[in-house]
DNA sequence: CAGAATCCCCTACGATACTG
DNA sequence: CAGTATCGTAGGGGATTCTG
């Protein structure tokens, strides 16, 4: 009976520990958190509820795919909430859950490390690149 | 000559819009927070320096690509030191700057409130898919 | 041990067009 | 206005192989 090469042994540790991974809560909202439009949308709808057509407006960058594609997934993770008024043509209105506005916070804070120290990284990558 | 049509002048602003977003600092720095590894990387070096094995085998999830790739990105950023003691077999040792060590406080915030929230999104994505 | 280089696949995103 | 559907492509990441 043939013994696992050490190559094999780590892969299995390899899929072990990625299947760890997925189901880790820090990086499954980093995942969300990071996605590049969520970040955006979130601020957007931080101010109070938008229309998607206002949304798309001030999120400029996204395409309308990318958009309605982000909403979604923020609505399925409870974060926005999705208000249909019936009529024509239609009323599609988009709001931060309480469970959002608590996403706010952990932004803020990112925003704010980021720019004070923002030069400091600049810094460093030119003295790497210089060498 | 031509006047611009709606659609070209919406691509316009896409442009300028992700030109501006390329700069911003937050988005850099969660750029960086939010890759895959260097969570688990940084984390790995929080209590202390390790040579590259050791991470290797820490972060076991990492094919040793990806590790190396991360590590230079973390180093160029300046969050992370590297020193070399030539020898045989050659010694490499990893720890975090000062500047690296302040990226710590936000991923324990990102962490504590995926923790204490992860199950409200979960519930809310069991809502959504059986619908 | 530390790592550079190569190949290759897969999906994330953008562009475009159509519907209620 | 608020979406869905389809297609094409560039790049991220894995497997593998080779060097100092």
């Amino acid at each position: 009976m043939p013994t696992m090469s050490a190559a094999d042994r780590r892969e299995v540790l390899r899929r072990e520990y990625n299947a760890n991974l997925a189901e880790c809560p820090g990086h499954e909202i980093l995942a969300t958190l990071s996605d590049k439009w969520v970040t955006l949308v979130l601020s957007a709808l931080a101010d109070g509820p938008l229309r998607h057509s206002e949304i798309a407006r001030i999120v400029a960058g996204a395409t309308q795919k990318m958009l309605t594609q982000t909403l979604r997934k923020l609505e399925r993770d409870g974060l926005v909430q999705r208000a249909v008024t019936a009529s024509v043509p239609p009323r599609v209105d988009y709001e931060l859950t309480e469970l959002g506005f608590g996403l706010l916070p952990i932004q803020r804070a990112i925003k704010a490390w980021a720019e004070s120290h923002i030069a400091e990284v600049h810094a460093a990558r030119a003295r790497y690149d210089k060498e």
